[in-house]
Order: structure tokens, then C-alpha cells, then sequence
DNA sequence: CGCATTATGAGTTGCAGG
DNA sequence: CCTGCAACTCATAATGCG
């Protein structure tokens, strides 16, 4: 009776909220529909921007040491070569990245290093010590190469040592004869993660014999940013001081060093009730947000993890980014499942407004046919945070099984075994003594994404729940982008790094705010292909350009991405949490885990388009 | 090989109660 | 302060099947 009246309420509630994406895509499409922008602009894969080497704006910094001695001979010159040695890249690299380019071209020089340093887990040549000019004829199709590489979740086999530089295999090689020092050890563990041999013995050396892998990579990524930060420098008056800079430089490394070491900086806690700076139910008592002035846009940023990560992993995070402090969520104040995450962000938190319809905000609301079925010592409000995979047949047949041995309800050790396996594998209930996990499209719903936002498109259902289950929740990062909307009118240009699924397309899109030009990187081409569906279905105006790989994209792309767009208002993106989710049992190696050390990339990505950004404004 | 199915704890936090 | 307990977590790998 009061049941399908609740049911009519929501499925008209649902109709209309289907209706309302529709309507506000519909709005937009009628009279300027461009069909061949897209498909003109639209850029697949990471070749279309490769080694075409147009950009305008090269060339015009060249330092005043490099106009004289066009040198025929082939020695270097010295001057030249102890600037770059002088920002910290190893003289090898410095002769051979002269040797490509020429002395002329201080701005090729300085990319091709880049390229080294951010480009690591590469083919051979560019470490081989004792490489002969022959090699660096290969070096032009570097990128390509990279781009070619396919997931994520390669295991480094035979299969692929011989893309790894001589100083690896050799490593490797020892690590099966079991002969290896401390020292040599701590080399494969960074060498495996990417990292140079060469650059990693400089960072062991620079912080000591007893310093972490933590340590280490932050050693190496300070000094990559500041490689990046001296190139695009500003301030032409620290230019030509190369010893001046490279000092300060250096005492910076070892402030990051030395506050890593003292445990008493690892302070960030997790709020209770984690509301971060406000939910549209909710405010803290006293915001107190300032910004350091190297945190200030443009552009605007924003990235996301999980919150209950390993011990430091915030700290280092918020480190990388400006020590902006991180604002803790759980979306269960946006909707009907728990999802406890860290956003850093500089976007301002006041006039927040969220999305709507609002969501359901309970497991009764969101899903009024299972009422029916709900026991009344089950007594969940919110679902638990969904995650990748699902809770087998066999749990719910052992349910339904343990119910069925009772008339009413069952005891209360019965109820707490079901109860907990429920909560633990967020089971709803959808028959008598019946237990089923939620169906995908339920997910998408509960994670504000429109319905059969995943299906079709080839993708399987197991990859179905793995993406939506690696999303955002798209009512809580859309509150916070909110104040976007009345600042860019006109719209906005995207970067979105880690896309997955689109949600912060998706959140933008459902805000109002009107994409402009959208530069996407996913790895995964079943989510590019649900992306650019979506974008299709929903008459964007705008252009949709993507890539597949983080880490192929360096200075000379954003360069040329940039001068196409004209500058990024938001650059978007969660970095793969695989390594620091709870769930892992396997691998759970923090911040520097396999995956989850993309945070580095996503961090040189920001910096490198802030610098190239403040640099042509 | 793609896909579905299944089993597989630890780390961290909060809280009540000494 | 401490201890014990409860709760929760954007997952991985092995297996089998078509």
C-alpha cells in the first residue's frame, strides 16, 4: 500500500533524474552542432602530438653562454655542459643530450633531459654508460615506444628485461643468485619502480645510508621538479646565477629529507565527522582555509585518494602539493554509500551548492523494493564503500542457507555472522532470507553517474564493477567543483589525468558548467571508449582529446597541448590508490607502489603545466 | 585467451573500559 | 596512560570454463 506509493515517488524521482541529463544536454545541441570537430580535433593515442617538434615557442630563452662557439669540434662547451651538471643532471646525460641537439638550441638540450629524467622506465640506451653515438639515433622514437607499452599491470618478466637499462639486468641478475647488498637492494627496489640506477645512487647518496624508499623517491621527484622549476623559471634574474640556484636548490632536497625524517610533521588526522570544509548538511565549526601563495591559480587543482591510506602517505602527498592541507570526505553525507576520501584541491570553499536532484541519501531511499525483504534486525542506513570486486554466490547461498533453518529471526550469533558478511561485502536484500550484491547499474546510480553509463561498448561485467568501483562519487567532487561555475561562465578547459570513467567529465557536465576542450588520460581503452560515449551522448560542443599514458606525457606535449588549448582552467585527476587501498592483501606497498607511485607523474604533470602556463602568460 | 567466480587478512582507527 | 575489541577498506591472484 505505502509501498507503491514510495515506489512510484522514486521511480518518478528517477525518471526525472535521468530526464534532467537529458535535458540539459538537449538545451545546448540544436543549432550548433559541429560534426566535424570532433572527429577533425579528436586525437587518439599519444602519436598524434609526437616528435613533430612544431612549437613556436622555443628557442627564445636561449642563454647568453650558448651564442658564441658554434664549435665544429667535437668538445663541448664547458660552460654549457657545467649548467646543466650545475641543475643536478649527471654529466653523461648533459654530453649526450648536447651531442643530439646541438649547443645551439638550449631549450632542445634542456628537453631532452627532461626527457630522461620523467620518461624513466625506457628503453635501454638512454642509461647505457658506455652507449656509442649509433644509439642516439634510436632516442627520436622514444616516445612512440612508450606509447606502445599496453597496461598497467605488466609483471616485469623475462619478457621485458630487455627494454631495461644494463644497470638493472645486472641487479636483476644478481637478485636471483641472491648476492645482493643493503645498498644494491635498495637500487632494484627504485630501479623497479622506474627510477634510474644513475639518479637513484645520487638521491642514496645525497640522503644517507639508512634513508627509505620513501625518502629516496621524494629525493628523486624534488629533484626532478626542480630540474622542471629552472627551466621554467620566471625570474630571469636567477638565470645565469647557476651555483646561486643549484644552492638553493640542494638545501630544499634536504629540507624534504629531513622533514620526512622527523616523525613529528606526520600530523595529518583524519576529521570525525569527516566533513572536510562543510557537506550541504553539515559545517565544521571554524574553517580556517588559507592557501599558501604558491598554491594560488590558475590553474585550479584537484586531486583525490583514498583517506585511509598507509601512515605518512597524506603527509607526503600534501608535501608534493603545495602542503595544501587535505580536505577528508565521505561521500555517505552525498548519497546512500560510505566512500572516506582525501581531496587536495585550490579551489575556494565557500558558496559551495550541490547537485541536482539530490541523491537518495539511505538504502531505503535508494532502494525502495528491497524494503520488502529487510529484516528488522538489519538495521544499515548506508551502504559501505564500494569497491572493485564483489561478494560471491556462495556467501549468499550460505545466507540464505543459515536463514532458512529459522521461522523468525534467527539468534543473535546468526544475525551478527550475516551482518557482518553483509556489511562487509554490501549485500542487499532482494528475496525471503535473500542476500544479492548490487547489480552495476545500481552502482552507477549510487555513484551519481547516469544509468548505463558502463554498459555496452565491449566492456565486460567484471571491468564494469572494477571501474565504477575505482570512481569518484560524482555528488561530492561536483559540490566541491561547484564554485567553478559562476567563475568560468564561458566554460572551461579540462585536464584530466587518471580519468577512469569520466566522473569529473561527468560532475562538471551534470554542474553546468560547458567543456570547452578536454584533454583526458586514461590507460584503459574500454574507459576511453565509455568517456567518449558519453561525451557523443551527450552533445558536447566542446572537443574531446585523449591519451593513454601518464607518463609519456612530458613538457614538449603539454607544450604543444597547451598552445592548442590555450591553458587548462582545471587539472583534475585521482591517482591509482591499487597500492594503498585496504583491500589490497597482496600489495599494499603505499605511495611508492607500483601503481600507486603515479602520484609522482601527477604532480610533475601539474607543475610542468603551472610553469609552462606562468611562463606564456 | 576472455571472462566469471572464488578465496585470500592486515593495517589503521575509534572507542569503551580499565 | 593502557589494552582489547569492533569496524572498515577505489584489491589480487588462482582457478575453471567455453
Amino acid at each position: 500500500m505505502s509501498f507503491s506509493n514510495v515506489n512510484l515517488i522514486f521511480i518518478l524521482f528517477y525518471v526525472n533524474n535521468v530526464h534532467f541529463q537529458d535535458k540539459s544536454a538537449s538545451g545546448e545541441d540544436s543549432d550548433n552542432i559541429d560534426w566535424n570537430t570532433d572527429d577533425e580535433l579528436e586525437i587518439q593515442g599519444d602519436t598524434a602530438f609526437s616528435s613533430s617538434s612544431t612549437l613556436t615557442t622555443r628557442g627564445t630563452e636561449a642563454f647568453a653562454s650558448s651564442g658564441e662557439a658554434s664549435s665544429s669540434s667535437g668538445v663541448p662547451n664547458s660552460k654549457l655542459v657545467n649548467h646543466f651538471v650545475g641543475m643536478g643532471f649527471p654529466e653523461k646525460q648533459v654530453l649526450k643530450a648536447i651531442e643530439e641537439n646541438g649547443e645551439e638550441d638550449t631549450d632542445s638540450i634542456l628537453n631532452t633531459l627532461l626527457t630522461y629524467s620523467t620518461l624513466e622506465d625506457s628503453p635501454p640506451k638512454q642509461l647505457c654508460v658506455n652507449s656509442d653515438p649509433i644509439s642516439s639515433d634510436y632516442e627520436e622514437n622514444l616516445p612512440d615506444d612508450l606509447s606502445d607499452l599496453d597496461g598497467w599491470s605488466e609483471n616485469e618478466t623475462e619478457d621485458n628485461t630487455s627494454s631495461l637499462s644494463e644497470e638493472h639486468k645486472n641487479l636483476l641478475s644478481l637478485e636471483s643468485t641472491g648476492s645482493l647488498s643493503e645498498k644494491e637492494k635498495m637500487l632494484l627496489s627504485l630501479a623497479n619502480m622506474g627510477y634510474t640506477v644513475e639518479e637513484s645512487s645520487i638521491a642514496m647518496e645525497r640522503c644517507g645510508p639508512e634513508a627509505s624508499i620513501a625518502e629516496l623517491t621524494d629525493f628523486i621527484c624534488a629533484a626532478q621538479l626542480s630540474r622542471e622549476a629552472d627551466i621554467y623559471l620566471p625570474d630571469d634574474d636567477l638565470k645565469p646565477r647557476y651555483n646561486g640556484v643549484s644552492k638553493i636548490k640542494k638545501r630544499k632536497f634536504f629540507e624534504i629529507c629531513k622533514k620526512k625524517n622527523d616523525p613529528e610533521t606526520e600530523t595529518i588526522r583524519l576529521p570525525n565527522p569527516m566533513i572536510g570544509f562543510g557537506v550541504p548538511s553539515m559545517q565544521p565549526e571554524n574553517i580556517n582555509r588559507s592557501l599558501p601563495d604558491s598554491a594560488i591559480g590558475p590553474p585550479f587543482f584537484y586531486y583525490e585518494n583514498v583517506a585511509l591510506a598507509p601512515k605518512g602517505v597524506w603527509d607526503t602527498i600534501s608535501r608534493f602539493l603545495n602542503d595544501i592541507e587535505p580536505e577528508f570526505v565521505d561521500s555517505k553525507y552525498f548519497c546512500a554509500t560510505a566512500r572516506k576520501r582525501g581531496y587536495v584541491h585550490n579551489l575556494p570553499v565557500q558558496n559551495r551548492f550541490p547537485l541536482v536532484p539530490l541523491p537518495p541519501l539511505t538504502i531505503q531511499q535508494a532502494f525502495p523494493l528491497s524494503k520488502r525483504w529487510w529484516p528488522q534486525w538489519d538495521m544499515r542506513e548506508k551502504l559501505n564503500c564500494i569497491q572493485t570486486a564483489i561478494g560471491s554466490a556462495k556467501l549468499t547461498e550460505r545466507i540464505r542457507n543459515a536463514l532458512e533453518r529459522f521461522d523468525g529471526d534467527p539468534p543473535t550469533s546468526v544475525q551478527k555472522f550475516i551482518l557482518d558478511e553483509c556489511r562487509k561485502w554490501n549485500l542487499v536484500w532482494v528475496g525471503r532470507n535473500k542476500v544479492a550484491p548490487l547489480e552495476p547499474d545500481e552502482v552507477e546510480m549510487l555513484l551519481g553517474f547516469p544509468k548505463n553509463h558502463t554498459r555496452g561498448g565491449g566492456i565486460s561485467r567484471t571491468d564494469r564493477y572494477k571501474s565504477l568501483g575505482n570512481s569518484f562519487q560524482v555528488d561530492t567532487v561536483a559540490y566541491h567543483l561547484s564554485v567553478l561555475k559562476d567563475m568560468f561562465p564561458s566554460g572551461i578547459n579540462l585536464l584530466s589525468l587518471f580519468s577512469g570513467i569520466g566522473g569529473a567529465e561527468v560532475a562538471l557536465h551534470r554542474l553546468g558548467i560547458k567543456l570547452k576542450n578536454v584533454v583526458s588520460v586514461e590507460k584503459s581503452k574500454v574507459n576511453r571508449d565509455i568517456v567518449r560515449s558519453w561525451w557523443e551522448q551527450t552533445n558536447q560542443t566542446g572537443n574531446l582529446i585523449d591519451f593513454e599514458d601518464v607518463q609519456a606525457l612530458d613538457g614538449d606535449r603539454l607544450e604543444e597541448v597547451i598552445s592548442y588549448v590555450g591553458g587548462f582552467d582545471l587539472i583534475i585527476g585521482g591517482s591509482p590508490c591499487n597500492n594503498l587501498a585496504g583491500s589490497n592483501r597482496v600489495s599494499r606497498d603505499g605511495l611508492e607502489g607500483k601503481d600507486s607511485s603515479l602520484f609522482y607523474d601527477y604532480f610533475r604533470i601539474l607543475d610542468l603545466v603551472k610553469s609552462i602556463m606562468s611562463r606564456s602568460s
